[in-house]
RNA sequence: GGAGAGGUGGAUGAGCGGCUGAAAUCACCUCCCUGCUAAGGAGGCACAGGUCUAAAACGCCUGUCGAGGGUUCGAAUCCCUCCCUCUCCGCCA
C-alpha cells in the first residue's frame, strides 16, 4: 500500500510514476472522494467533540448534585445527527481504503521503462549452455523414460498440473532442498524457519496477495485459511505488528515451504511437464531490513540466490524487471532464469524483490528508528532461493546423457549416498 | 470435544459507568548530584488519523485497552458474537 499523504500531496507525480507500470489511476475520483472525506470527517469529529464536551459536563454536574434531564436531551438530539456522519465517513473511507489496496507499488527509479516481459534489460549471464552431442530430452521425457516421474498417475490422484515422482528423483529433489537449506544458514546468515502452510487473509492482505488477486488462491471455504503460493506470506507476516529494536534488524529468514497456486489464467501455458505446477517446492530467502539497508539487501539476496545455481553449475542469466513487468508489491525485482536445453530457452527459477515500505504500511511491521526514537516502517524483501521445481527440471535437463541417465551435480552426491547418476 | 482462567502502552501490571489515554514498577531519554561503579533526585516517554504548515515541529481535535456489534447522555469497565492464549479432562500424528 502507498503512502495515503503520498497520494494526496503528489497525486500527479505519483500517477506518472503508476502510469510507467501501466495503472491508471483515477485522480478525479480520488480528488473528489478526498474532498468528501475532508468534509465529512472535520463534520463527524466536530459532532465527537461536542457529544464527548456535553457528556462530561452532564457527570460534573451530577456529581454537584444539579439536575441534567436538559443537558442529557441536548446530547440525545446530537445522536441521529453523529450516528449519520459516521456512516457516511465510514463508506467514504471503506471506499478510498479499498481503491489504495488496489494501487501497486511505485517503481524505483532505477528501474527500467517497458512494457512487457520483452523489455526486461538482462544485466549479466553466468555459464554457457552446453551444446550436446545429441537432442536433448525435456524433463517429461527423460524422467517418464526412467520411470521416476509420473503426470498421469498424479492426475489420477488428483488433477492437471501436478507430478508424482518415485525413487531417485524424488530423493534429488528432497537433495536440492537440503544442499539450499543448508548453503544459506551455513554461508548466507539466514535463519530458517518452518511456518504454517495455511494462512488467514490478514496474512494475505499484508504481503498484497489480496484483496486483487484472490482467484490465484487456493481457498478452504471452511475456516478461511489459505493455502500458501509462497512462503513469502507466512514468513513475511513474522514482522506484522512488530516493532522490532534496531539492534535486531536485520532479520534474515529461510524456508522450504510447498507452494499452492490455483494458476487461473494461465491455461495452455506450459502445459507440459513440471514448469507450471498447481503445487511445487520452493526455498525462499526474506528479509526485513532498515530502509536506508533495502538497496543494498537486493543485491546481497540476489546474489544468495545466484550461488545455487553456480554451485550447480547452471547457466543463468539476471534480468532486471522492466516498469510494465513488475509484480504488484514490488519496487524493484531481478528474474534469474536457467537455461533449459530441452526448451532451448533461459526460464524464470528465481524472483528477487524490494517491496520497500508497500507491504510494511499494509502489515504495520516497523522498527524503531534510534535517530528519534520514533517507530518507523521497515523494508521488506524476498526472492527465491530457488524455485526447486524449476530447479529439478533444469539439472534433469541440463545434465542428461546421451542415455538418458542424469548425472548428478557434485555439490549434491552427499545428499544422495554420494551416487553419481540417476538411473 | 468438555470444564475453567485470561487478553490493558516497549515489558510487567492496576483499573468504582463520568475527574482514566489509562495508576504503579521496569526499560528508555534529558538534566542534577556523585572519585569510579552502584545508588539517589527532577522531568519526559503509546500509536494512528485529521487539522494547521511550503513541509515539519508545536498546538488543537478525533479514534484506539484482542476484533466486531449493542446498551448508555457517557464504556477499558455492562451485554452479545467471534478470535487468540493458558490450565485440567478426553481424543489424536
Amino acid at each position: 500500500m502507498l503512502d495515503s499523504q503520498l497520494i494526496r500531496n503528489q497525486l500527479t507525480e505519483v500517477a506518472a510514476k503508476l502510469a510507467k507500470r501501466g495503472f491508471t489511476l483515477d485522480q478525479s475520483h480520488l480528488i473528489e472522494l478526498e474532498t468528501q472525506r475532508k468534509q465529512c470527517q472535520m463534520e463527524t469529529q466536530r459532532l465527537q467533540n461536542e457529544r464527548n464536551t456535553r457528556s462530561k459536563s452532564i457527570g460534573k454536574a451530577k456529581a454537584k448534585g444539579e439536575d441534567t434531564t436538559e443537558l442529557m436531551q441536548s446530547v440525545a438530539e446530537l445522536g441521529d445527527q453523529l450516528k449519520a456522519s459516521e456512516i457516511k465517513l465510514d463508506s467514504i473511507q471503506n471506499e478510498l481504503n479499498n481503491i489504495l489496496l488496489g494501487v501497486p507499488n511505485l517503481p524505483h527509479d532505477s528501474v527500467p521503462e517497458g512494457k512487457s516481459e520483452e523489455d526486461n534489460p538482462e544485466q549479466r549471464r553466468w555459464g554457457t549452455p552446453k551444446t550436446f552431442k545429441f537432442e536433448p530430452k525435456d524433463h517429461v521425457t527423460l524422467g517418464e523414460q526412467l520411470n521416476q516421474l509420473d503426470f498421469e498417475v498424479a492426475a489420477k490422484i488428483t488433477g492437471s498440473r501436478f507430478a508424482f515422482m518415485r525413487g531417485p528423483l524424488a530423493r534429488l529433489q528432497r537433495a536440492l532442498i537440503q544442499f539450499m537449506l543448508d548453503t544459506h544458514t551455513e554461508k548466507h546468515g539466514y535463519t530458517e524457519v518452518y511456518v504454517p502452510f495455511l494462512v488467514n487473509a490478514d496474512s494475505l492482505m499484508g504481503t498484497g496477495q489480496l484483496p486483487k488477486f484472490a482467484e490465484d488462491l487456493f481457498h478452504i471455504a471452511e475456516q478461511d485459511y489459505y493455502l500458501i503460493p509462497t512462503a513469502e506470506v507466512p514468513v513475511t507476516n513474522f514482522a506484522r505488528d512488530v516493532i522490532f529494536p534496531a539492534d535486531a534488524l536485520p532479520v534474515k529468514f529461510v524456508a522450504h515451504t510447498p507452494c499452492f497456486r490455483s494458476e487461473a489464467g494461465s491455461y495452455g501455458k506450459d502445459t507440459r511437464g513440471m514448469i507450471r505446477q498447481h503445487q511445487f517446492e520452493k526455498v525462499e530467502l526474506v528479509q526485513m531490513v532498515k530502509p536506508q539497508d533495502s538497496y543494498d539487501a537486493l543485491e546481497a539476496l540476489t546474489g544468495h540466490a545466484e550461488t545455487i545455481l553456480q554451485q550447480l553449475d547452471l547457466p543463468y542469466r539476471v534480468v532486471s524487471l522492466c516498469t510494465g513487468d513488475l509484480g504488484f508489491s514490488a519496487a524493484k525485482t531481478y528474474d534469474l532464469e536457467v537455461w533449459l536445453p530441452g526448451q532451448q530457452k533461459y526460464r524464470e527459477i528465481s524472483s528477487c524483490s524490494n517491496f520497500e515500505a508497500f507491504q510494511a504500511r499494509r502489515m504495520k511491521a516497523r522498527w524503531r528508528d534510534p535517530e528519534n526514537k520514533k517507530p518507523g516502517l521497515l523494508h521488506t524483501l524476498n526472492g527465491s532461493g530457488l524455485a526447486v521445481g524449476r530447479a529439478l527440471v533444469a539439472i534433469m535437463e541440463n545434465y542428461q546423457d546421451e542415455n538418458g541417465k542424469i548425472a548428478i551435480p557434485n555439490v549434491l552426491q552427499s545428499y544422495m549416498q554420494n551416487k553419481t547418476h540417476i538411473e
